[in-house]
DNA sequence: ACGGCCATGTAACTGGTTACATGATTAC
DNA sequence: GTAATCATGTAACCAGTTACATGGCCGT
């Protein structure tokens, strides 16, 4: 029921194919919610079926032809009333935080390893995240648009992406070099 | 498939009942996987056929009789196979930050007390971590623990939960702010 | 020649949620 | 007397994942 929200909030914003939302899931939507383009594809019959949005094919041909969703007045409305009712607690699923609880019966070397694959993760996630709130803040400085700004949802959900992503850096750090200093030789640290 | 390893990793740390594990995955679990008490008793049920898990059960007589599940040495040996795996990309569900990035399309009054409620449930995790942590450190300071201490990954899943946390309160505020500052009229700020 | 992008989907399966049910005990 | 805690589960449903299929264009 939530993953419907999540699409008419970003359908809200621009009219889109299920292409461009499987990007925007795989992009800026990710900190908030995540879906398969398969779970898109599926979802999007169903709120067209429902007539919360409309679909109208663009002919082309040097591409595949592409169907463009926008949302209708239905869809506003179930958007204007799921933003009343009370959200649903969040809901975080890590396995590296799983290997990382069960260090003591796991490698270590391979979990160090799958820490400095997060990092890696993060840090270009959190790239991809500075550069859309730079293209929202254009030259503005974060107080000008936060005066006077029109995107302040968008922006506030970046914010709250970028600092989760600075922290997962940022924990990761603390938790390679615990690894480094009382695992010296099991583990290859280059 | 993953859940089983959150399980195996609570249960390697110390035998549970299923209500046990519930309560658990409630508490300091719920920071890096959450499962409902129902997903649990499923899933236990399942290793327990699978030969990854044994459970005796304890007789009472003033409350339920109770099944104390533990690990057996297949299940240790899952448990240290899944830690040499590359662990799936975090996934995190906030239907809040839905509402927040729909904004503009939604009811700010109402958004804004779902971001109080929101604080208001991380200050109360973040509270229980913390604890949970002073336990985990007794009379050690952090540098001592890190040094010696032999809880390790908890503490450091801990470390990442509370850094989590801190960092929910902070956006609120910042977003309860900006709120303020732009929707003067349309909401309540008690 | 090969991989990646554009663009859509189907089918089969696994995992997660909700509602319900039981029943004694303890705390307010 | 009312609600919370202890302790287990079933049934039905809904959501999410994985694997596969198609086919032309573009860049190296």
């Amino acid at each position: 029921m939530a993953l419907r929200n999540a699409l008419l909030a970003a359908l809200a914003d621009r009219e889109s194919s299920g292409y461009d939302l499987a990007k925007r899931f795989r992009g800026s939507v990710a900190n908030f919610w995540t879906a398969t383009p398969q779970q898109l594809y599926r979802e999007l019959e169903k709120m067209e079926a429902e007539g919360l949005l409309s679909a109208r094919l663009i002919k082309q041909d040097k591409r595949p032809d592409k169907r463009l969703f926008s949302v209708t007045e239905a869809g506003r409305a179930a958007l204007l009333g799921f933003s009343r009712r009370s959200p649903k607690p969040t809901t975080v699923r890590d396995e590296l935080l799983i290997q990382v609880e069960a260090l003591a019966h796991g490698d270590v070397a391979s979990v160090h390893a799958s820490i400095r694959e997060h990092r890696e993760a993060s840090r270009a996630r959190l790239h991809g995240y500075e550069q859309r709130l730079a293209e929202i803040l254009g030259e503005r400085t974060d107080e000008e648009f936060l005066a006077t700004g029109n995107r302040l949802g968008p922006y506030l959900t970046l914010q709250r992406g970028i600092s989760f992503e600075r922290e997962n850096i940022a924990w990761a750090d603390l938790a390679l070099g615990v690894l480094a200093r009382r695992f010296p030789d099991d583990s290859r640290y280059a």
